[in-house]
DNA sequence: CTATTTGCAAATAATTTGCAGTGCG
DNA sequence: CGCACTGCAAATTATTTGCAAATAG
């Protein structure tokens, strides 16, 4: 994927109206950087972000890319793999499970599921990589969240 | 889960072996930031097994409490969320997918899949919460990790 | 006894923020 | 032309490490 991309230009443009109605401005450091992130396929830390776009605009600044990359997020372009800022979190349970995640608060709770722990993954997938287990995260509001919303 | 429970007593048995055959010296410490961890299921930070733990033991260190989660997570007593030491990473692709994992290198490789969008999720979740999207890791060994291992 | 382990304090790494100058609308 | 934005440097937060004293085996 480089810069001629129709993909690119159509998330380009897709910006350009997502800063207008925000009220945002478009710099030049603003399209280097979403033009990065959007030409990857590799989920890039903001470091790696930095690294590539400081190529072409040596003078730009490693806290400019954050700012830029959580702007994007909070705009809608871009999401972040997993959580925001995580911190270490220890699980005492071993066994093969999976996690019910709410969005609204960020418990995370363990289940267990038979079915969940060999699903049939995507022929395609052999091209990728040989799969030794699935993990599925349910997301949603958990029921303490959900009923707080109702009042 | 309290401390009398059959389940954790069972483990810290389990801990006092592992700890033997590792050449690891049982300590007092030690003991209570395992019992602590295995005790919950709210996947703790470090922080809040400290906190949790200094109530009985005012005297613990924080960094007791990272060293010994540690240990405990190299003898394989416990695991954590998510990998070890988490950097943000973004991700342009905001369609429904799921990712392949590499256990190895770390490489995540997005993959859509109409299927895995909404599997049919345990009858007991219902409990947790209401579900809104399922999301698949499928972990595994990339090619170029597996090409590498075969040398 | 003596090698590990602990607690303290200082070091790192990733990310965020205050501020004065710069540039988009 | 004014306010949002940038770059720099300094601050924060989570986690790690060096070292002398404490302790398990």
């Amino acid at each position: 994927m480089h810069s001629g991309d129709p993909e690119v230009s159509r998330r380009v443009k897709e910006f350009r109206e997502a800063a207008k109605s925000a009220g945002v401005k478009l710099t030049h450091q603003r399209l280097e950087i979403l033009r990065e992130v959007i030409g990857r396929t590799d989920h890039p830390s903001a470091e790696a972000v930095y690294r590539a776009v400081r190529v072409r605009m040596p003078t730009i600044s490693l806290d400019t890319v954050y700012r830029t990359l959580w702007l994007l997020t909070d705009l809608g372009v871009v999401t972040t793999l997993g959580p925001r800022r995580e911190v270490v979190r220890f699980d005492p349970n071993l066994k093969h499970h999976h996690h019910f995640v709410c969005m609204r608060c960020g418990l995370v709770q363990d289940f267990m599921s038979a079915d969940f722990d060999h699903i049939r993954v995507p022929e395609a997938l052999l091209a990728v990589g040989e799969a030794t287990s699935t993990h599925v995260d349910v997301r949603g509001v958990c029921i303490q969240c959900a009923q707080a919303r109702e009042l």
